[in-house]
DNA sequence: AACAGGATCAACCGCCCCTGT
DNA sequence: AACAGGGGCGGTTGATCCTGT
């Protein structure tokens, strides 16, 4: 996206840092206009700034529903894993992970993430130990194998689903740095591509595979990606996969914890249902259903599992994650 | 206190895809 | 079918901050 005649015309466009005035000339804009056409956006605004420029500082930064901060440990986990799922595909990734941005995750992991699986002997890019000494059997092959397409199916579904979606959205929403947010509730997703994506999922009949939805579509506060097989913590629980399993709240209080199990032929994941007053809740197995669990990685936030692990002090840590790494690390790059 | 090197992160750039004409 | 405009994505850069010497 080149510069607008428009903006050619009228001369240089501003770069570099954003300044508070400019913040809040977008913010006010956005706030009472919605974005509109970006490219139009800043004359309207009175920005002497391209329309891409404006839309990556609201996007990245200005935007009421962005979380900072420092990532947890279980954010981490989240984007180790995604990762070896859906490899360098960071809006997608930004997708699981609720009010994080694709900027930051790439950020996170290109400074940080990459260099701890590189000391660790890992490769970040196949995930797989330098020593080559991986020991994944067959069928937890096949699930990541599954998994990934289906994950790919879902993106494409959800990037339809995004596009019918898709206004301008008017936000009535302080600015972050006043300390004042109020998250939006995001437009609900149109139910039916929704239950399409579900239906398909749930007829593929596929074993050793798993689905989890958040029942909200994506509003009501939980952020997750409304046709995400995975499933996320930040806010909103879901059942993995079983109408037997129909609890789900949107408290942020609970959080699915999945237990893989790989048998002979297939992989089964124990689910439980971690409610953090009550610390137990609810141990559903997998196999007890052809259709599989649910979404493994508990790519929460400071709600999940009660404590934050610190992982410079829990010796576990890194052994959890070099387990985790080394499931999805078969899965294929695409 | 001053400096160097590393770490972090906001922002930019170029490319690609989608949509409308 | 071809083209242009608009938007999104991933890679990269550069300024700033942090830490060690």
């Amino acid at each position: 996206m080149g510069k607008t005649k428009l903006e050619e015309e009228k001369g240089e466009v501003k770069k570099g840092p954003w300044t508070r005035d400019e913040d809040q000339k977008l913010l006010s804009y956005i706030d009472q206009h919605g974005h509109g056409s970006w490219r139009a956006l800043p004359a309207k605004a009175g920005l002497q700034r391209c329309g891409k420029s404006c839309r990556l500082r609201w996007t990245n930064y200005l935007r009421p529903d962005i979380k900072r901060g420092k990532f947890t440990s279980n954010e981490e986990k989240a984007i180790i894993r995604l990762h070896a799922l859906l490899g360098n595909r960071w809006s997608a990734i930004a997708t699981h992970l609720p009010k994080r941005t694709d900027n930051e995750i790439k950020n996170y992991w290109n400074t940080r993430l990459k260099k701890r699986l590189t000391r660790m002997g890992i490769d970040p890019i196949t995930h797989k130990p330098r020593s080559g000494s991986g020991s994944h059997s067959a069928s937890s092959s096949a699930l990541v194998t599954h998994m990934a397409q289906w994950e790919t199916a879902r993106l494409e579904a959800e990037a339809r689903l995004a596009r019918d979606s898709k206004r301008p959205l008017p936000y009535n929403k302080l600015h972050p740095i006043q300390n004042l947010a109020v998250p939006p509730s995001p437009a609900p997703a149109p139910a039916a591509p929704f239950l399409d994506v579900l239906k398909v999922w749930q007829s593929s009949g596929a074993r050793s595979t798993f689905f989890c939805q958040s029942p909200s579509g994506g509003g009501g506060g939980c952020l997750d990606s409304p046709t995400s097989t995975l499933n996320f913590s930040g806010g909103c629980s879901a059942a993995p996969g079983s109408s037997r399993m129909a609890a789900s709240k949107c408290e942020g209080v609970e959080e699915w914890a999945e237990q893989p199990r790989v048998e002979s032929n297939s992989v089964h994941y124990q689910f439980q249902l971690i409610h953090h007053d009550d610390r137990r809740f609810a141990v559903v197995d997998s196999s007890d259903h052809g259709g599989g669990g649910g979404g493994g990685m508990n790519g929460g936030d400071e709600y999940s599992n009660g404590t934050a692990v610190d992982f410079e002090e829990n010796k576990n840590y890194w052994n959890e994650l070099l387990n985790l790494v080394s499931s999805p690390a078969e899965a294929p790059g695409f």
